[in-house]
DNA sequence: CTTGACCTTCCAGTAACTGGAATCTCTATC
DNA sequence: GATAGAGATTCCAGTTACTGGAAGGTCAAG
C-alpha cells in the first residue's frame, strides 16, 4: 500500500513515516515506480511507534522497544524496566510543572492586573526582594519566595 | 565585569549569555581587549532572563516581558495576561503528563516483569484490543503528537 | 494531452542551547 | 623574556523529532 494509506492507518503523517525510515525504524519495499510499498507488518510497526511515542517514549526508546518486541526470547522484565524509568521521568516532570504552576498562580494572584504599571510579576522576575511590599515592615524570611521552585527547573532538560 | 562573573552572578552559563546576546536580548559593552564587559544592569537583565526562563517562559516571551519591564507606561494587565496564558499552558501539560503517568503505571502494574517473554506493555503498544486507555489519545501540545501538523490524519481512531 | 492528486528526493528551519576547535589575552611564575 | 594556564573570543556543528517547501516523476481520469 502507498504511504498515504499507511499514514491514515497508523495515525502518523507521511513526512514522519519517511523520517522513521530514514533513521532506520522500518524498511518498506518499493514498487516498480519507486513508490514505497507498505505491508501489514509495516503498518503494525508504525502503529507501535505512534503509540509508544504518544506515551512519551523517545524515538531511541521506541527503537529499543521495537527490537524487544521482535525478540521472541526477550524477558518482560527488560521492557518493564524501560517503562519504569519512563514513569519516573514523567513523574519528575509533573512535579516540576506543578512547582511552576504554583509559582505562576501565586504571582498571578498577587497582580492586580489593571492599567497601573505596578506589577508584582515583573518585580519577582526582576529579583526585587519580596520584603519590599508597600505598607509592611520588613517581612523577611519564609516568604513565599519561588526561588526554590524557580531555580534550575528546566535545566535538567538540556 | 567579565563574562565568567556575569555568569556566576546570573546563574546562567557563559555560553547561554553569549547566545542571548546573539539573539539580541542584551548588548554589553566591550573592553579594549575585545572582552565583553557587563554592567550591573546587564546582570540584572540576565537574572531576569534566568528567572523567567526557569518559570517556563519561552525566550520570545522573555523578550516581551523584558520590554514590558523596561516600559514605564506598561499596564500590569499586559503582563498578567502573558502569565495567565503560560499558566494555562502549564496546566494543560500537567494534565497530559498525568494521563501518561496513569497509563504507564497501569501497564507496569500489569506486567509481571520476570524472565518470561509475555509482556502486557508490548501487547498494548503493538495495538492489541484493550479498548480505551487513559491518556493515550489526543495528546496535544509539546507531547509527541503527530496530529499537530494540521493534516488531521486522525479521522477514525481505532 | 492536460489536470490534479500523489509520490519522490533534497534542503532548510524549528528551540534553545551545548560542545568543541582554533585562536587571542591576561596574569603569574621562573 | 619565556612559558603555562586560565579565561576570553569566534565559528561551526550537533542535539530532538520532526515540519515545510521546492522541483520534479507517476498515475488515473476526462
Amino acid at each position: 500500500m502507498n504511504i498515504s494509506v499507511a499514514s491514515r492507518r497508523s495515525g502518523l503523517p507521511a513526512k514522519t513515516i519517511r523520517y522513521y525510515e530514514e533513521i532506520g525504524l522500518l524498511q518498506p519495499d518499493r514498487s516498480g515506480n519507486g513508490y514505497r510499498d507498505y505491508s501489514e507488518t509495516d503498518v503494525h510497526r508504525l502503529r507501535f511507534l505512534q503509540r509508544s511515542r504518544s506515551l512519551g517514549f523517545s524515538v531511541e526508546e521506541c527503537r529499543l522497544l521495537l527490537s524487544l518486541y521482535g525478540d521472541q526470547r526477550r524477558e518482560s522484565a527488560d521492557v518493564k524496566e524501560i517503562a519504569e524509568a519512563k514513569l519516573a521521568e514523567v513523574e519528575r516532570k509533573i512535579a516540576e510543572l506543578v512547582g511552576l504552576r504554583d509559582t505562576l498562580s501565586h504571582l498571578i494572584h498577587c497582580c492586580h492586573g489593571d492599567s497601573r504599571p505596578d506589577c508584582p510579576i515583573l518585580d519577582e522576575l526582576s529579583g526585587t526582594p519580596p520584603a519590599a511590599v508597600a505598607g509592611s515592615s520588613s517581612t523577611r524570611e519564609s516568604g513565599p519566595s519561588p526561588e526554590e521552585s524557580g531555580h534550575s527547573h528546566f535545566d535538567s532538560e538540556r
